[in-house]
DNA sequence: CATGAATGAGAATTCATTCAT
DNA sequence: TATGAATGAATTCTCATTCAT
């Protein structure tokens, strides 16, 4: 606590104020990374290609972390930490409800497989964060092209 | 480490015996299961096709830390953690060679897409993760297919 | 640790917010117990006898302890002590720089016997805290004249 | 302990069969090493005359713990430790009885000060003391004669 | 009888939380 | 109101002692 003070350049008492305490301050920092990565899904246009719509919001949501690398540490080093509260996980899954709605479209029109849309989302959701590891690995010369990683999830999607 | 020595039926100071410090420990604990990990596919057999010894691997990857749910807890709280120190990172990567130089095989004889091994092998990873999270999120009663995750998995790769 | 914060009127935390550590600790007690010591010397006069100005020195650092007489116990405990850093001895030697000065001159002036310095010092030392230990153990109804003391190192010195 | 026991070539329950626990091991150690010491002066001969009794006493006592540097590090480390016992203690106070009887006779003959034997005991002790504290701190090549030492000592307590 | 692995009380150290300024 | 020094419960780690082999 005392260094996450410092760093933001306020003293501890000051947090206190806002967070009652530790458990908390992270819970919210936890929602509020949740609820902006759902906002990535805001801008998107409705008169494209379910396709399309599909690899923006995949291109989109990595773009996010690429932008945000703490927020990727953050969400790598305490999703599975006990200090987040179910009820925090619970609010967070509504992060996926945009491509999750997409996708019912999706399987309506026998565009992708007719599997569970549950599965197909912890399947997309494997996928972005296996990059995003991959991607803060490397040494920023070697840059990935995300064009196979959305190709390789569309192709595994398809029908 | 007094609950971990209160668990394990010691008592601390026989721990501090084997492992100096907590950190050693841990790092200990992470390679260990890592090498595990990696023997499952000690028992392959290469004479089959390569699409079935994938579709082995995956399963028995899979199968392995649905027989060890404490080892994917492990594993989901501390691979981010800056406890591992980046040796153990690195001989932890070790697990994964059995499945990239099957990788190499089924790119060579055309039987998967034309990506780099390192690109494939992150996905993999990620549908690998994404299922156990489910599996183990999910009320026992409701079991998911592995089959589909397969599908989908090997739909993505294949050329 | 807790013992001296007990003493101290503090948390344990509150030491090592000032002490990042117990050998730190012990370090900077006994390297100021070498400085009031050294500082003991500030107050004399110059224009005295060289003779007198031993004597006072002399009596003046048996007083110091006989005031402190925890500094004293300090330093019979861990003088020795490996917890004591050799950098400690070093800083803590300057404590015996004004005794050495005065005997330089003093040697000049031939009123002493033509030994090295360090040789006079390391017996007058020996002789402070033979009666020191002397002094501590006596039970205080019996208190041993310093004279006879005095008397015993200057006829040992004097040419 | 268990260093110990390494060092001595054992076991450690066979120091425990010796010495019930380590306070009793270390005040045994004390009242051995003081009790060689007092045999220094087995050898003597009464016929010399008392001042060079007295330098002869001296000089082996010093080579005694020179033979020796690790009682001497042990009792610099132990002798104001809360470890030793006041009836260590007490006992080990038997090592001065031979110099104390010499010096008895010393006075009497007025060879020496007329000062309480226990005064002069101490500040003999010091001198002792200080010499070797020198000797082990010094490089091994700059010997300092103890000639010098001898003299201070006889001067100081010589009538 | 000798051993040294196992023990756990006690010591050192940390860090979330409080509260006087 | 904002601060960060002070706090001490909780944690890590040590080491004298025991006891099964």
């Amino acid at each position: 606590m005392s260094a996450i003070a410092k760093e933001a350049g306020t003293g501890m008492g000051t947090i206190y104020k806002y967070y009652p305490n530790k458990e908390i301050l992270i819970n919210n920092i936890y929602i509020k990374i949740k609820k902006e990565e759902k906002s990535v899904f805001n801008d998107f246009n409705s008169q494209e290609s379910i396709k399309l719509q599909f690899e923006n919001y995949f291109s989109s949501i990595i773009e996010f972390f690429i932008q945000n690398p703490t927020y990727f540490q953050f969400m790598e080093q305490l999703h599975a930490s006990p200090i987040i509260t179910e009820e925090s996980k619970n609010e967070g899954n509504n992060s996926i409800i945009p491509i999750s709605e997409l996708l019912v479209i999706a399987k309506k029109q026998q565009i992708i497989k007719n599997i569970e849309i549950d599965e197909l989302l912890m399947f997309i959701g494997g996928a972005v964060l296996s990059y995003l590891r991959w991607y803060f690995n490397q040494s920023k010369t070697k840059q990935i092209p995300l064009n196979n990683q959305i190709k390789l999830v569309w192709d595994a999607i398809e029908k």
